[in-house]
DNA sequence: GCAATAGTGTCTTTTAGACACTATTTA
DNA sequence: TAAATAGTGTCTAAAAGACACTATTGC
């Protein structure tokens, strides 16, 4: 049923959300990008992402284009970045992209997920579809800051894991090593970041480690100090 | 000259940009609000801001209807802080805010000017148009963070100030008093934060203050320590 | 002189970081 | 046993904060 077009001033505009959704793969950070399939930028990578749905919401909307791209219906941690609207990104016409930071645990991306993950350190700009290489660009930036004082790294780690693990997500995401001992000390000091299970690692070389699973705080204070 | 719908695919939006200008009046935080003069909202209180104008980028439109609102042409510090996009914001249909955090100085407001500077700790929800509101609200929030690791306290000072002004910045935002002593060392110490000219006050109650402006410094590390 | 404000010195407390040391496993 | 990893203890360095103290003004 066609909708008479709304008596609001001013320019018309498409308005499309778009994500970059992270996941860490083989001890890199990857982001999820598909191939486009129609013009323009037709075969150029591009962000998962498109036009609102009528009366969705946006971060209904991201979360919408997010489960279809990885074909899973998990949670994952979601903020939105920021719009996108120069007036030349879009060849067919004036179009405002309202930018999502997504993270994901790898477990959530199926073999039917129609996005590949690409390291970011391959990311080079140019190879992309409209302005999202600069959108994967700010999107990392982004990461990188919330990992002092969000959860979302337990978000890169499966349902249970080892502070070990958890620090290793900090390590590949900030790109410098971490001083186990400290990192253990400052996480488990966080009221609500990480809960320890009564479960243990076993058959891996060391002494086991105590496993743990995510709290429920999602602002950490104090926040993890990142290294100069 | 009539331009033909762009060819882009999904629904078609009104967008617009909404700027929650801070300024400090009388030893208060306030924020630029007009009244509505046409419905929907009539009469509500609003904040400055409007449709895009054709081919304008966002941040210039941002400026554009800050200094409208103001009626100086004057710079001001300005930051995107996200876009409001729930379905039902708008009665008149789908339509999308990009919305700013911008600071002015108190004398940037000109007797012309089209608003009024209503104290922070005065608004109340449900007496503005749209999700002015919410904005509000989250771009507060948003510049008290500002003020630890940006030097956006500067511009709420005049062209040159004391060191004294500067902090009566940090503490009526941050609603705390803060020791005169140690705030002095932290913000002198951050390099090309504030800069020492060779005036003086005269004829105030105590002993004469030097005067600074602001550096070229816009990213403050260290941060300004916020107290707990 | 006194009260007020600017700015420096200095001590204490807290936090970050380096690293020794113990614990518990596999090979 | 040695090598590896988990986790604790402890010392050092840096940062934050409290507050004494000096400097310079108006009254």
């Amino acid at each position: 049923m066609p909708v008479p077009s709304p008596n609001v001033e001013g320019e018309r505009f498409s308005v499309t959300v778009d994500i970059a959704a992270f996941t860490i793969v083989d001890g890199s950070l990857c982001v999820l990008v598909g191939r486009r399939r129609e013009p323009p930028y037709k075969g150029r990578w591009a962000l998962p992402g498109g036009p609102l749905g009528r009366g969705e919401d946006l971060e209904v909307a991201a979360r919408r284009y997010l489960s279809a791209a990885t074909a899973t219906p998990g949670p994952a941690w979601l903020r939105q970045i920021g719009a996108y609207g120069s007036p030349r990104r879009d060849p067919r016409g004036r179009a405002v992209s309202i930018s999502w930071l997504a993270v994901i645990g790898a477990q959530a991306l199926s073999a039917e997920a129609v996005v590949r993950a690409v390291p970011v350190l391959e990311v080079v700009a140019g190879r992309f579809a409209f302005d999202h290489d600069v959108i994967i660009a700010d999107a990392a930036q982004r990461l990188a800051d919330e990992l002092r004082t969000s959860n979302v790294a337990t978000a890169l780690c499966p349902d249970i894991f080892t502070i070990a693990q958890l620090r290793e997500v900090y390590e590949i995401i900030w790109q410098t090593d971490l001083d186990p001992a400290n990192f253990h000390r400052k996480v488990t000091a966080v009221g609500g970041f990480v809960e320890p299970t009564h479960l243990q690692t076993a058959g891996a070389r060391g002494r086991p480690a105590l496993l743990y699973r995510a709290g429920p705080t999602t602002s950490l204070s104090p926040p993890v100090p990142r290294p100069t």
